[in-house]
DNA sequence: AAATAGTTGTACAAACCTTATACAAAGATT
DNA sequence: AATCTTTGTATAAGGTTTGTACAACTATTT
């Protein structure tokens, strides 16, 4: 909070033409202290900044910025939104089924419309099981999103855009799951290369469930410190996604050196890049379905203590 | 501990201003020896050596220098915290003070303990308003996150898991502010090759705040076609975080082809990594303060229609 | 005991702030 | 050309803030 000495230094206008100006015309009219001394924020000063550029530089007379100004303060402001209380009955646009709302959902991330899926997501939510949205909106979307990618029918940052959507809600209900102390720490992440970890995410989840306590690194990890990490918390579970096959190569070499280095670590591979050819990759590789993992999670041995 | 004329040799200011100060503003009230004698520690020199800066050189009045120092004291001892009038107190575990906050979520991240850094962060967003949070713990522990990493003290991981915390938060903050429609569109990235979106998201909020639009893509965004993006959401600011110099002349090329393309779009650029000597990026610069941030946003006149 | 340094309280002047009124120069209107 | 309006600045009269000074007294040190 500056008084209007400092504000005039700061902006350059004199105390009295500031003076006179929120006088006359009702623009900037700070904080006062007890005394009546004003108290001007950085807003403010800004706003004097800019008033003064109008006059100085644009040519504007200061009765025409300061109602432009005005204006525009009003809208950023706009009086009151009907939300305050009232609930907004939306009776047009009604709840829409399970099989449209990967429809919908998909248009609102093709005109970049957060509002909407934001929406769209809060009442799916509400309204169906988490897991029937997870695996029979979210993935197939994902996946219809991520071939769209492929055809180039959809640019990288609608790609970008809807996991951004998703991991943000996903990873909401990381926090709801507790952690159960006897079973083992699990680790995921996305290998350099990859940025597709809506999968990634989706397994982490289901661990996390299960009262696994998961370190989620997500896309695009560089390796280089991993051993570090897995030794000071004390991780049995690494579960890696790929899904371009580019990254075959690297990722085999990594996952034999954790392999020799610790011996009793579980690793897991997961998504649609794992070439079928690769005998090391198919070894460790888990399908993307829920029932495999349901299956996968039965067989795991590696309790603690 | 120091008499009040070891304490004015220290500062610089005058034994009599400084007991002005105590009994007029109620700021540094020193321990007393029997005889009731100032007893001055290295903390409370400090302080005075901030008030006098914040008067001298910040051009403050004492008593606004007095005030704020005086809040940031009671931040970080807030004993009790009065909720619905009842005054709980909190013996065992107290509420972290807004020092300490940044220490615990510092350990936190250290070791990858989620549940307690979703703890602290919970308890901290309850309790300061949130961008004092921002600017006094997140974005200093961001910065001295990168510092480390930078040092080879914190993995990458860390680094990242640090993030993947914070915009997790901040994006929640992006569904609270309304949009106003008669305000331009922004378009917030880090381009390829760029993983540290903090300050992304910290100027992202501050538009969304204002009422801008904001398409958040995030960090590693792929710059290919960025265009059809920019002709279809009717963009009218985008914004680069940069925080490695290495990527300048790849941000440079783009920047000049965009406004090539694009003459009215304004362009932004923020973070560390802007080199001082190159003078076609240092033109897009903004400071990551939120002073200028405000001057910044004043002179925008790119109003929609 | 004298010298030095500390304490509180009151006092005061300079600097700064407040509102109200006034005024001259520039621009717009008649 | 005369008149009205706008706008930056000036001045007056009165209150506030703030650094410093002084008085009267007390404590510590030499």
């Amino acid at each position: 909070m500056y008084s209007i000495k400092v504000a005039s230094r700061k902006t350059g206008i004199e105390p009295v033409t500031i003076r006179a100006w929120e006088r006359r015309y009702g623009v900037i009219e700070p904080k006062r202290t007890d005394a009546g001394f004003r108290l001007y924020t950085d807003e403010d000063v800004a706003d004097l900044k800019w008033l003064k550029h109008q006059v100085e530089e644009e040519g504007l007379s200061i009765s025409q910025a300061a109602k432009q100004l005005k204006q525009r303060k009003q809208e950023q402001f706009p009086a009151f939104k009907q939300n305050n209380g009232i609930r907004t009955v939306n009776n047009n646009d009604s709840i829409p089924p399970l099989s449209e709302l990967a429809e919908k959902l998909h248009d609102a991330i093709d005109s970049f419309d957060v509002e909407r899926a934001d929406q769209l997501l809060e009442t799916g939510f509400s309204m169906y099981p988490f897991d029937e949205l997870f695996h029979h909106v979210l993935t197939p979307l994902m996946h219809r999103i991520g071939d769209e990618w492929e055809e180039g029918t959809i640019s990288v940052a609608q790609e970008h855009f809807a996991s951004h959507l998703f991991r943000q809600r996903l990873y909401q209900f990381f926090k709801v799951f507790s952690m159960n102390p006897n079973l083992p720490n699990a680790l995921a992440l996305c290998p350099p290369g990859e940025n597709h970890e809506i999968g990634l995410l989706l397994f982490s989840l289901f661990l996390k469930r299960k009262g696994v306590g998961v370190i989620y690194l997500g896309a695009n990890t560089p390796t280089h410190g991993l051993e570090k990490i897995i030794v000071e918390n004390d991780i049995r579970i690494v579960f890696f996604s790929m899904t371009r096959s580019e990254n075959a190569e690297a990722l085999r070499e990594l996952i034999l050196l954790l392999k020799e280095q610790f011996p009793g670590l579980k690793i897991v591979l997961g998504g649609q890049g794992v070439p079928s050819d690769d005998e090391v990759l198919q070894h460790f590789y888990l399908k993307d379905q829920p029932a495999d993992w349901e299956t996968w999670f039965g067989q795991l041995s590696v309790l603690k203590n």
